[in-house]
DNA sequence: TACGGTCTTGAAACCGGTTACATAGGGGCG
DNA sequence: CGCCCCTATGTAACCGGTTTCAAGACCGTA
């Protein structure tokens, strides 16, 4: 691996010029500038990251943090892959890395401490933050620390920290406008868990719909699942009981709407005939399941990419952009 | 950020001393080794990951490349996720990290080129390549120059490179087998592209089992589709012109076990009465969709460990570890 | 008492860059 | 002609570690 010397020597120069030639190429005369550049192609040389993250305390890597709920060993962002692939390349457009950086849940708090010592040790100039469920202390301490956060689906603000999300609140609207649409009047809702921002904020479009419309929402219309299936075949099973029974669900999350879906199923009833479902986020099952789910679709790549351009600004500049809230767009399909 | 000369002289020790705290401690006495951990806790010193990669050529980040098939710019690997968790789990517990190192297919050849010199840069110590599809030149190129390799469910050999897989053909066999116990005797399959090697072998397992039972594979009851939902539907609906049609389909792979199930549901079939599926991988659909679909499942979580297990171990000794191949196990749900 | 060996420690070079500061040369202007 | 400013470059300190080599302390032994 050749070095900077290597290189200035070849080149008849100093180090200080090579430098120069690829931080500041404006500072050097066109002659030296071209013959270090075609030098440096010659020789194959490249800067090494690891000395110039040492000078510069800049290491172009961002770091990615997920996973950390561990009361949930199992948990699954819906749309991790997507996110990631929508994040990866616009951040390395811009030159930046994302270097994996879970807390290693099974490690328990030894693991937490190790992630928050990787973040330091390795210079990370800021963090993305994908989890929508509970907020890790470690990274808490990383906000205090100054560290530039960008979350995902998780309202986490502060001199150095803003985030991303779906329209949550509009999202709900839409959910409920299409189901007015339809003619259903007895409609009832699957909410995910009432102390997430996420599942509020739905909850709260939805609901304005249905009072703009003039009808109310019956407490015993609204249950509260966990985002995962199971829950939401729990819930609407209790949405079953009721007298009269729902002509429409709306499930906030696709995993409960396929769970609602299931024990609709079980009951012997069809989806969209006896009981109409929205979901939400439009996970790749939705488009699968037979009838095909009507869900809300959140915008995966362009959270993604929100995300990187906030990372991106931050870094940049010493301006912490405002959190963003993407456009939800309704995707019919069979079930409503 | 509390430097390692800060702590040597605030323990009243030389540099070298400290150094040797956190790497040999073996070989300081115990005294002040006990003297130089205290007071680094006090004052919360951490060793500098950049300076010791500088000194030490050695980064404790391995490289994550994937997604590097440009042809289908919508690739996603089946399971990536639980695959990340596992591997990103096991290599933290060794002290490594994870830096995503997807050559960006958007930005063509100079994607690719910032790819390699990302790899170079950061000094990453190994690759994980996780793909089933191309073999990408820039990645090849990689490993031409010594640095280990482990693969995912690709076949991707060498001197410092090896591969971790599933028992594909045994795979194959389960699937063949269960339908054969299953009564089953018109079978017909849809298999991955013939010059995938996972394709190939799942295959070939299958037509033995067949074999062995003295029952030979028509050539016409053989079609090939691209892994993906479509070209299931698509292959189904040529299977459904045989005649007499088969009663059996060994899909292997889910997506396109899916895409069958769909063609069936449009002619008006019923699985498995009519026609019995088992398919290949366990994705999370495959649990989902009614009425289950009954799979060869591959050990997600396993793969991802034996990932990390060969790249420690060629990290750590200078051999090269044989490729592995993990065993499958037939989930049977409700469409065979 | 002198000597060799073992155990600890320190001094200093080195890894490969960046950058503050100094300097040399050239042009414009009074 | 002398002065000043501007441009292009070099010198050397520095970032925060690791590691080689040498040396001092202490021990047992001849």
């Amino acid at each position: 691996m050749s070095s900077i010397r290597e290189l200035a020597h070849r080149c008849g120069v100093s180090v200080a010029t090579v430098s120069r030639v690829f931080n500041t190429p404006e500072v050097v005369s066109q002659q030296t500038r071209q013959l270090v550049l075609d030098m440096a192609a010659e020789i194959g040389y490249l800067p090494n990251e690891s000395a110039r993250t040492l000078a510069t305390k800049k290491s172009n890597m961002v770091g990615l943090v997920w996973d950390t709920d561990h009361r949930r060993p199992g948990w699954r962002h819906p749309f991790l892959q997507d996110i990631l692939v929508a994040l990866k390349s616009a951040l390395s457009a811009q030159g930046l890395h994302l270097l994996m950086l879970a807390p290693d849940q099974s490690a328990g708090p030894a693991g937490r401490q190790r992630f928050l010592r990787a973040v330091q040790r390795h210079n990370v100039d800021g963090v993305v933050i994908i989890d929508n469920g509970s907020r890790d202390p470690a990274v808490l301490a990383l906000a205090d620390a100054g560290v530039p956060c960008v979350a995902l689906d998780l309202r986490f603000t502060g001199p150095t920290c803003t985030y991303v999300t779906s329209d949550n609140r509009g999202g709900g609207r839409l959910a409920a406008a299409h189901l007015i649409d339809r003619g259903h009047r007895r409609i009832a809702t699957i909410t995910g868990p009432p102390d997430t921002w996420p599942a509020a904020e739905r909850l709260a479009g939805f609901r304005a719909v249905l009072a703009d419309a003039g009808r109310s929402l019956d407490d015993a219309d609204v249950v509260a699942g966990d985002w995962y299936l199971d829950s939401g075949h729990t819930a609407m099973r209790r949405l079953l009981a009721r007298d009269p029974r729902p002509t429409a669900v709306f499930a906030a999350g696709d995993e409960m709407a396929v769970g609602a879906m299931r024990a609709l199923h079980e009951a012997g009833l069809r989806v969209p005939e006896d009981i109409a479902i929205v979901g939400f986020d439009d996970i790749e099952v939705a488009a699968l399941i037979p009838p095909g789910l009507t869900t809300v679709a959140q915008d995966k790549t362009g959270i993604g990419t929100a995300a990187a351009e906030a990372m991106v600004a931050m870094l940049q500049g010493t301006v912490t952009p405002e959190p963003t809230a993407l456009p939800t767009t309704l995707i019919v399909r069979g079930s409503a």
